[in-house]
DNA sequence: CCCGGGATCAACCCTTTGGTTGATGGCGGC
DNA sequence: GCCGCCATCAACCAAAGGGTTGATCCCGGG
């Protein structure tokens, strides 16, 4: 065993930072040597202090989220490794996560046992993904399921939270030819006709959280 | 200064407990003397310890929830005080978490110190509630009651399931126009423009339930 | 190297929805 | 008895949404 692995705790909640913390110090090859409380600063940190893993949630409350710093943070040469740590599971928050270059996936309720043994697997390189995650995945694989790419479940997302064509294209610097095009996309995977629709059996299938 | 704040920590996340128990073991006023990890569990501790003020989680991954809980432990005679701690603050959870019996409100995303302060309160008896918390009630009392009368919450419901008018008009045994002269009151109760937002701010306000 | 899928946009057409005006009937309260 | 509110429906117009075709670009896999 050689020198500690070096860890940077990246979650927007004071709570979620400290408990996490609290949990890696009773392992004595783990070190946190960094928080960061906003996406920005945790790249800004990987790009000036030496990091082994980053815990990394995917929600920060405004400005970069976790997904496009794991992306800024893995371009880089000799970049950490990048374990996502979250709430949920929608599978195209783990998609999108792990197509940005994330090591593996955990999710906050996992046990800290868990959590220590991804933290080890991802320093070493291996990927590591929480049995709960790991089986939404072959759920996933299974069941020829509805896949929405990322960018057709975040135009669904503006749909659900009463957006227009209009606004969303605003929102997300498009045409709203292309937004159109995704909804319709949309909607023939998930069997429907109109927003509306589509945004109900979203909720039922999980696809949307609130 | 008496004795401590004698507090119970109720979150199904270990990872928040050890937050919280790590942030708060800096206050030498406050102690915690129990973790819970379900809302069961936080029940049956009130039952049978003496506690000052429980943080509650509201949402346990399944079995009881936060707001159930908070019912059962303000019930009792000598009842803690319940601080609800939580991620979202939808005006529906707020509304349900203080008619259970909450004594305040705070987001997970709350400084430290806004923590404490709020713990202090509710052991002392005052009410806490998060400034963001705060600024959402203070919203909804200034908007006046949006009061849907039955039928519109019905034609509503319906368009959240994702029925087009004419299949509402044929469910209900009227015509499109009476559907959408429904749907015209209800948008200009809820200050939307669209079927969708509707949906959404009906939502949010707790009118739907799924 | 070519192919497929994702993402982007345009032009077109048709349907649905949203907004307005106006009208009828029933029910409850003052 | 009148007024207000709820519920019902019609006709009409403008705007948004839905459907189709086709096109470009980029990327990664065979």
């Amino acid at each position: 065993m050689s020198r500690p692995v070096r860890l940077l705790l990246a979650d927007d909640h004071p709570v979620v930072r400290s408990g996490l913390r609290a949990l890696l110090s009773t392992e004595p090859d783990l070190t946190v040597v960094a928080e960061a409380a906003t996406a920005r600063e945790a790249v800004a940190v990987c790009a000036r202090e030496s990091v082994d893993v980053v815990l990394m949630d995917l929600q920060f409350g405004s400005g970069m989220q976790g997904v496009e710093a794991t992306a800024a943070i893995v371009a880089r040469p000799d970049a950490p490794r990048v374990l996502v740590l979250t709430t949920y599971d929608t599978e195209a928050d783990i998609l999108a996560a792990v197509e940005a270059g994330a090591t593996g996936y955990l999710l906050k309720d996992a046990p800290p046992e868990e959590l220590a043994a991804a933290v080890r697997a991802a320093a070493a390189g291996r990927s590591a993904l929480a049995p709960a995650v790991a089986h939404r995945l072959i759920d996933r694989v299974r069941a020829p399921g509805v896949a929405l790419t990322p960018r057709e479940s975040e135009v669904l997302r503006l749909v659900a939270d009463g957006l227009s064509n209009q606004q969303i294209s605003r929102r997300l610097h498009l045409s709203q030819a292309t937004v159109k095009t995704h909804l319709v996309h949309v909607y023939g995977k998930l069997g429907v006709e109109s927003r509306t629709a589509a945004v109900a059996v979203a909720r039922e299938r999980g696809l949307i959280r609130r």
